[in-house]
DNA sequence: TATGAATGAGGCTTCATTCAT
DNA sequence: CATGAATGAAGCCTCATTCAT
């Protein structure tokens, strides 16, 4: 019951921030939002960049399963692979708010707003993926030889354009993940 | 003289907006970067709206040339890959504070700020990269079924992602560039 | 136990009210300072003037024994002057916090604070002095042409500037007290 | 014109600071007060805390000539005794938010309100008078020994209490002054 | 062109206080 | 007696913007 306000807050200023960014978004819009008073907001956050923060935090927590599951998940590592794409892309489309907050937030220009630590969150964050790779050049999967950043900059990247382009509105096909997979293995020149 | 004003007031906003987001910079604190007084921001710019609309179009004018280099410049297509890749990152070291604006205007979060259409942003600019598609299928450098929208993401995603690294310090290697489209073009599999 | 908690909010208010001023103390500063909750607060001393009365009150009731002492006390005159001298500085400077308390509280500005009659004050407390004056006058140690009111405010204002002075860390030589006395009954002129 | 504002802020400002305190009197009072809007009075006073300062510094500001006056007149000692202590009734009844104000600032209390150094206060505005005393004393209108930290203090005392007296109602006979001067200049006992 | 001065509206935060438990 | 949670009102201050000069 109490945790439900706490909740409420959350959900609003979440999706206020996201939509209007943190400087444009204010106090007053997420306590009407939230069905709350001011003071309320402010006893459980205690002021707008703690609130701001809570909000960030409740989004990252969402990523570790995600990642964890396809690392130490079961099957092949091409399926795990378009399992963790689908997975990636779906988790952003059931939480449009999270990832616009999230894309928002890890930008460059995060500056204006609370501080995060942007070199710690892709470690902590991502980091497990690292493991993915080892795998996959013990099994010869991958490349013996290949650079473990710039690995995950050539699956995460292009993952993170195409949720932008589906969170404007661009339709993604069904076969989606496994051409993102094919393209990531094997890359545009024909084998 | 008078330029010289507009463009002060333009760099001055420009820093700002980038570091501190459009919400969270205040009119007062763009003219006090640019040592200028409020009514003479209003003369040249109207409003903070406009303001802000004139700092991104002089960002995004930067692209298209950078663009149709690596398109209808000499040399192979790896070559003009590479060279792209090369541009694209030192571009943006170059401009930090574009970037940065960039980044964020081109967020999804972007109804912070004065409407632009993100969708027209991405055709109109990164358009152009389509026709080195056809260029790449008919020399039988790209494969024959590439779908371009991934095509480009395979490309853009990536380096997307290493700017972004490279704007909060991380290191790049010197045969950066080579290394990227070598995994543009093979991917992470043996051969 | 339940005296012990009244008493821990009368002293942190007294400090805070001494230091701050009613009106920028806070009934939450008090409670903090005081290990409560507000709600206990409200219990014992219904609202914030309340509790500052209270806090005025249980400072002023330190004066009248003092006053009665040197009044009714052994000695000759001269003797209990500067006894009463020593004894109000010394009073003074053993409860700082009382001191800057009622010195706000009769301080003419004292209408921000809940009402508290200032004639009164001055009678009630100090009258008794005025017992001394005719004792002084029948003994032959004061004029006998002595105004009261003057004499009062001749012996309590520069006692006032000194424990001012003192309070803001001006040292008092030794023998002040004599001095303070002497300079009471004789004035600076030469006899 | 402009600084017509400005001091119509000034005035009210000191009539509501001296009657209610500075933590007890909002801004927003005195800008009603004054007729003007709360920007205005930010950009005469930058905010609260300067407002009271220049407050302050206003009245401050009478008390130098005051003092000079009755330094560096004409006429015997006493007589310029005499209008001086007619001088520093006479002000503070012609400008009681003045004293008030000044009373409560210069109290110990005063932490509540924005730093000023009280020590520096006293020497700075008062110290003049120890001129006078050093020409008492050549004059032998003041005894050899006199100690001038003692002597201020039993003169400006009595005085301060009086004024304390005045505001709040009290009436002063005609012959106040010399009566006042007499006390100071022989003391309390028979000569 | 440029400015000093001003404004209505709203920013974030805290106030003194209360009520159900 | 004491608490966690809540509130309406108000706190100080700054916002984007304008106008006479």
């Amino acid at each position: 019951m109490a945790d439900d306000v706490r909740q409420r807050i959350l959900d609003a200023a979440t999706h206020l921030f996201a939509h209007r960014g943190y400087g444009s978004t204010s106090v007053r819009e997420v306590v009407q939002a939230a069905g709350v008073t001011k003071p309320t907001l402010y006893y459980w956050f205690g002021n707008k960049e703690g609130l701001y923060r809570d909000c960030l935090e409740a989004k990252f927590a969402r990523i570790p399963p995600l990642v964890s599951d396809v690392v130490d998940g079961p099957g092949t590592l091409r399926e795990r692979l378009v399992r963790f794409v689908h997975a990636y892309i779906q988790a952003g489309l059931d939480d449009i708010d999270g990832v616009r907050l999230a894309m928002t937030a890890t930008s460059p220009s995060f500056e204006e707003r609370p501080e995060i630590d942007l070199m710690s969150f892709h470690t902590e964050y991502f980091g497990p993926l690292g493991r993915l790779l080892d795998e996959g050049i013990r099994a010869d999967v991958f490349r013996r030889d290949t650079d473990p950043e710039f690995a995950i900059s050539a699956l995460l990247g292009p993952l993170s354009l195409h949720l932008r382009g589906a969170l404007i509105g661009m339709a993604l096909p069904p076969d989606f993940a496994e051409k993102t997979v094919d393209l990531y293995l094997h890359g545009v020149a024909p084998r």
